[in-house]
DNA sequence: TCCATATTTAACCATATGGTTAAATATGGA
DNA sequence: TCCATATTTAACCATATGGTTAAATATGGA
């Protein structure tokens, strides 16, 4: 069932999805509490993890009565991927990216 | 007019768009020339490149009867922040960056 | 057993989206 | 001037999207 780039990237067309993804890099969450900070019914929550769980960018898993939202890691890759090959290495510009992996290593080397 | 996030990622959610895009990449187009390889009416395109413009991914210029559409280089910028930002850098692995970058660098020595 | 809690499903609604065809508009060129 | 070419606008249509409220479902716990 692999999400198509038409599905990632509609996903990824809503605030409230992207809020809600945000949310979900802190830690992982119950259905009721990813709805709580938005001004929104619990259907219309319900129906926005729907769709990210479609277009792969989180899981569910059911425990109890509880709906455990976690974030894909690797749900963004096509995406990233598609827009890396598109832009031609130059969309950040190369030192930006340099500036980025070098953080990065003092992020791992830190851990 | 700042294109939002909403509408830059909406308008790559569509694979015609996507196609276009990558079409553009190689030479600037008349619209009808844009419309040539789909299987679709010259309106439909036309639409299709209008939200194409409005999300800041191409411009168009009309010179005499016709528009001629071109790639906005920097109109993936803000989506790939909003990515590489989410991701935290692990989106794409940190080797596979750095042989994009590497490549690149090849690449710009080349010209 | 029975109530509370967590979540989804159903039915509905207004608006957006992606397409169509027909007509309008503007420019180029004989 | 008048036709051809390039493109957009208008009017329309079916389906998708993002929301609502009310009801259903399932599990936890006294």
């Amino acid at each position: 069932m692999q999400a198509t780039l038409d599905e990632l990237f509609s996903a990824l067309s809503d605030n409230t999805r992207r809020k809600i993804l945000i949310m979900l890099l802190e830690d992982d969450m119950a259905v009721t509490d990813v709805a709580d900070p938005f001004d929104m019914s619990l259907p219309a929550i319900s129906k926005h993890l729907n769709i990210l769980s479609n277009a792969g960018l989180i899981t569910q898993e059911k425990r109890g009565r509880v709906n455990w939202c976690k974030l894909e890691p690797d749900g963004l890759r096509d995406a990233s991927v598609w827009m890396l090959g598109f832009g031609q290495f130059d969309i950040l510009d190369i030192e930006s990216l340099e500036k980025l992996i070098e953080a990065h290593i003092d992020l791992t080397q830190a851990n």
